[in-house]
DNA sequence: GCAATGATACAG
DNA sequence: TGTATCATTGCT
């Protein structure tokens, strides 16, 4: 673990990321993700649905055929965010997983909205003003992964930046929960992935 | 069922 | 340099 990752994340958070992404997917499950918006504002997520890709040997993951520019990140140590476009709209959210070099990363596809955080800067213009700039009902539709990234602002800048506040994206893992009960599915949208398709590499809470 | 919309990967 | 494809969404 180099110094960034050292001071980014606790040991057994670290530890956690880097395992292959279909350990890591269901035990995001019930954790957090929060987002410091524009406005200097934060929004704490629950995370509700996720998909793994499990390194070069998965047809469906964008590392199969080799190391490109796009998925360059994923080739990276874990605890980075891997964020592409896809059909041209849709930003894709991913946290990368794994060693160095075993190109796994976990998708988020749906999340919860679960409150502002009140800190002491900003419970004032909070409790004055509806939350400020960021809207209300575009957090209530977080079920799908183009649509939690347009709720929460998530863009190309956030590729290749560290899941921690600095990059204003981050997760908060509270490894003492208690697993919550969850369902696994096949991954959506990757027909193409032939056996792969069919894996249970998708993870949903009950 | 299918259009939108543009970056990406790969063929030639 | 051209073009088929795409880890999706929303409208008909």
């Amino acid at each position: 673990m180099n110094d960034m990752l050292k001071t980014s994340f606790s040991k057994e958070v670290y530890d956690l990321f880097n395992q292959p992404a279909d350990v890591v997917a269901p035990k995001l499950l019930g954790q957090h993700l929060l987002r410091r918006f524009p406005d200097g504002q934060v929004g704490r997520f629950l995370i509700s649905e996720v998909e793994a890709y499990v390194g070069q040997e998965d047809k469906a993951c964008h590392a199969h055929r080799g190391k490109t520019p796009r998925n360059v990140v994923m080739f990276g140590p874990a605890g980075f965010w891997y964020v592409y476009l896809i059909y041209g709209m849709y930003w894709m959210l991913n946290l990368v997983t794994s060693p160095k070099d075993d190109p796994h990363a976990v998708l988020f596809r749906g999340l919860k909205f679960v409150s502002w955080e009140q800190t002491s800067v900003d419970v004032d213009r909070v409790s004055s003003s509806n939350a400020g700039s960021v809207s209300q009902k575009a957090l209530k539709n977080l079920d799908g992964p183009g649509k939690l990234t347009r709720a929460l602002m998530i863009n190309k800048d956030l590729n290749g930046q560290l899941a921690s506040p600095v990059s204003g994206l981050w997760l908060e893992i509270d490894l003492n929960k208690p697993a919550p009960s969850f369902e696994k599915l096949p991954r959506v949208g990757i027909d193409y992935a032939d056996k792969w398709k069919d894996k249970l590499l998708r993870f949903r809470l009950l």
